[in-house]
RNA sequence: GGCGGGGUGGCAGAAUGGUCAUGCAGCGGCCUGCAAAGCCGCGGACGCCGGUUCGAUUCCGACCCCCGCCUCCA
């Protein structure tokens, strides 16, 4: 039985989706304006995790993660690089699937853009409007009235109040309170524009998601997750739209069953962002890590902790990683099926079942590799490699990752290597083994490691 | 200030009211020409102070410290 914890209750509770065994989830993605950073490569790989266990799970799933192609960042980056907006977006969205696919990171069901949705959005400010949540103010712009919404704040766990006294930006005087939120921004000067029944503009962040959502999975979604920076004000702005703008039929009922957040990546004990500017993108990391450690220095940690980043934490992650795929290192690649009935099944189903908890599932694994080390079982073998494949690892050949040489490394080419490794033999034959400890020294500097087995010698990267 | 999340052995990181997380690193042994890998074994931890309990890292309370949100952010 899958346990998810919500951050709306904040409990953790059994997972009854609204319409079993249907299920749909939605995931604030990113906005387009640069590379992605390890931050977002985290919420990636936490529902990629989230969305491949649901699956297995045997629930219908529709996973939607949507793209936000027009707001104020994208419109200034646009404007600085001279590019159209759309050239822009287009751009960093093919960046992004190039990070996400590095990363095995499993295409969502869907990938709706801002800019293809703006008809829904208008048509729910509209009924937003209708309602009297909406209001057009002085500015030209549309806000959402938070206090005509009596639950604002449930899911932040803060009261109108609360936020008001903590108040830290100017208060724009056309909004009736200073908490209200702009749906729809009116036109600027240069600035990219629709036609709405409130004059030319732009939507606001919020209602994009709102929209979309509503759009593709229905008023109400099972679960919807994002970054634990989103949940307010983004995910509390979100909840406020879709109630109120909720149909009579269903009105009354939430907009969303569970909510999860992923927690922070850190880089010198802070939040990752691009506004403090302490940030590692996808494609810097690539240069000098293997992809498939990425994912598994973030999958070795529970979604919900802070993740600390640095190059060592990721050597510590590569080192870890080698060993899982030592044990695999001989063992003929099986298309391989995991077994639930074992042990090790079912421990690492109940590790998932248990709010998703990869860094015990990454334990059983390791047990797994020790059993598979001690016995050589090929089956056993399988399991390893079945089980590490529902978290998105252990998918290639052993010697591929244990002979791939690490980003920015100068290669020796492996041609070079076997013939040292033929020298190598000739001397031991011959008792020379001062020579053979000369060349594997030699080899060592270079990086590669040589192991001498039964079956001859075999060799490894550092 | 308000709200929220944390403080676990050298590092990373889980669970848990009472023998074991797990991995990396370290140490000893086996194996090896010597190594490496692997195997066997070892050490070492629960921020601080009280309380509840036969027993607390785990529950309760106070305190200290860290992080995040309250403005765009994954």
């Amino acid at each position: 039985m899958l346990r998810i914890y919500n951050s709306l209750t904040r409990a953790v509770e059994p997972f009854v989706p609204i319409d079993p065994p249907r299920v749909r989830m939605y995931v604030c993605g990113m906005t387009v304006y640069d590379f992605c950073h390890l931050g977002h490569a985290r919420v990636m790989i936490a529902f990629d995790v989230v969305q491949r266990w649901l699956r297995a799970s045997g629930y219908q799933l529709t996973y939607v993660r949507n793209i936000t192609d027009i707001d104020d960042k994208i419109i200034r980056r646009a404007a600085e690089v001279g590019e159209s907006t759309a050239d822009l977006t287009n751009r960093y969205i093919r960046h992004m699937d190039e990070d996400a696919a590095a990363l095995g990171v499993q295409k969502p069901d869907r990938e709706p853009r801002a800019t293809a949705h703006v008809a829904e959005m208008l048509e729910m400010i509209g009924r937003l409007e209708e309602r009297g949540v909406a209001y057009r103010a002085t500015s030209g712009d549309v806000n959402f009235s938070v206090r005509k919404f009596p639950g604002y704040g449930k899911l932040s766990g803060k009261s109108l109040e609360d936020l008001r006294a903590g108040e830290r930006v100017e208060v724009d005087p056309s909004k009736r309170d200073p908490l209200d939120f702009v749906l729809w921004k009116h036109a600027r000067e240069g600035e990219p524009f629709w036609q709405s029944p409130w004059g030319s503009g732009r939507p606001g962040w919020h209602i994009e998601c709102s929209a979309m959502s509503t759009t593709l999975l229905g008023a109400h979604l099972d679960i919807h997750g994002g970054g634990q920076d989103l949940q307010f004000p983004h995910h509390e702005n979100e909840i406020a739209q879709s109630e109120a703008a909720l149909d009579e039929s269903t009105a009354g009922r939430r907009f969303v069953k569970y909510w999860m957040h992923n927690g922070f990546v850190r880089l010198h004990d802070q939040k990752m962002s691009k506004s403090t500017g302490n940030v590692e993108t996808i494609r810097d990391l690539l240069q000098r890590h293997d992809p498939e450690v990425i994912r598994f220095f973030v999958v070795r940690a529970h979604y919900r902790s802070p993740l600390n980043y640095s190059d060592q934490h990721l050597e510590d992650a590569r080192q870890g990683l080698a060993r899982l795929y030592t044990s695999l290192k001989g063992m003929p690649v099986t298309s391989a099926v995991p077994v639930w009935d074992d042990t090790y099944g079912r421990r690492f189903r109940e590790a998932l079942d248990d709010d998703f908890n990869t860094p015990e599932a990454v334990a059983v694994l390791y047990e797994l590799a020790s059993e598979t080390n001690r016995t050589r079982s090929v089956k056993l073998a399988g399991q390893l490699r079945a089980l590490g494949g529902l978290l998105g690892l252990l998918e290639r050949e052993s010697e591929s990752f244990l002979r791939s040489a690490r980003g920015g490394e100068a290669a020796i080419d492996e041609a070079r290597i076997a013939s040292l490794i033929a020298e190598r033999e000739e001397a031991r034959k011959a008792g020379n083994y001062s020579l053979a400890d000369e060349i594997r020294d030699t080899l060592l500097r270079q990086g590669v490691i040589l192991e001498d087995g039964p079956k001859g010698t075999g060799w490894r990267r550092v």
